[in-house]
DNA sequence: GTCTATAGGATGATAGAC
DNA sequence: GTCTATCATCCTATAGAC
């Protein structure tokens, strides 16, 4: 029979995420999901077609968001390192549970070919970063962001705020260029 | 029949690594270590107990080296920032492929109780590396270190000598406490 | 040291009743 | 929408022959 006052599709949905984050994509069994929500593996299947399908529901939002906002760089004037900086962090804090459980899962990248996409992005947001696209230079812009997010992941107790503010100086600082110590070597990045 | 002229346990080993490294743990099943090999997943059990004692050969080296690396600080007068962040990217570079393939895996981390254990190891270098064990402090570190490994991961193909100087230089400006830009605030940390 | 054969179990997915 | 029952497949691990 069907249950009372409940929107099923999303509850899976949650405790999948749950799950996953937990325990990893390929751990998680289909029957550990609908045993926790009281339903059986069958009625599942009639909400998502595959364990697949369920995964992509979860992952690409986040995935849709950073192409957003690689977007929206370069095109308009979303040009300033810190702003964008700042967003990334918002982004990986908004999607953490994601983040952290998800994207690190070897199986769900391959799924999802999330690699490819991933070093795309992460190509364009660097040339914008540093202005260069030589391996030196780019080498800068993966510390402060890869940096960033595992702040994230670190500290999950630490308040947001203070979190974000600390990361974000920290990141900023890994961006300058060698000859970094002179504050007003690129103005808007040195400066607070 | 023995195989001719072969070291078999050093045989599986190697390819385990390959092959958990590319699919990850749990995708890589022991028939297909075996079949790479032209022996049987019988054989393998001879040389190893299970599957999950494989794995422990091929992470054990890193950690014990991460825990004696730990043990020197401290300790001993190894306590040069930059001398720290060097040694730590040599040692992610040298495990590069235990690192990228096997610790990023959630299953791994949960099967060998990673998880607690490179906590506890960050929190002792942090402490080392900033003076400080408040979170806003150590969030500096986190960047540093977290950002480090990344490079690691996303440059495979940049000469280790230019990494290593490009990523270390980006690590040791993101350590710099929150008043950097003068760089004489640390001493040993912001000269080159 | 390596083999064949198999135990014993879990998994993703489907068919069809209600 | 949810169920029961089942399929086909894969897995780790072991027993015992050679």
């Amino acid at each position: 029979m069907p249950r009372l006052n409940t929107d099923t599709r999303a509850e899976i949905r949650t405790v999948a995420l749950e799950l996953f984050s937990e325990q990893g994509y390929e751990q998680t069994s289909l029957r550990e999901i609908a045993e926790r929500l009281g339903i059986t593996k069958a009625a599942l299947y009639y909400h998502f077609s595959s364990k697949s399908v369920l995964l992509g529901e979860l992952v690409h939002p986040l995935i849709d968001e950073l192409r957003a906002m690689a977007d929206r760089m370069g095109e308009s004037g979303f040009t300033d390192p810190r702003a964008i900086v700042e967003e990334y962090f918002d982004l990986c804090f908004r999607y953490r549970q994601v983040f952290i459980g998800l994207l690190n899962d070897v199986h769900v990248r391959r799924e999802l070919e999330l690699v490819e996409a991933m070093i795309h992005w992460r190509e364009r947001v660097d040339a914008v970063l540093v202005g260069s696209d030589a391996p030196a230079d780019r080498v800068r812009s993966v510390v402060a962001l890869g940096g960033l997010q595992d702040t994230i992941i670190l500290f999950p107790d630490v308040p947001a705020a203070e979190l974000r503010a600390a990361a974000v100086d920290a990141a900023m600082r890994a961006l300058l260029p060698e000859t970094a110590g002179t504050p007003a070597a690129k103005g808007a990045i040195a400066s607070e």
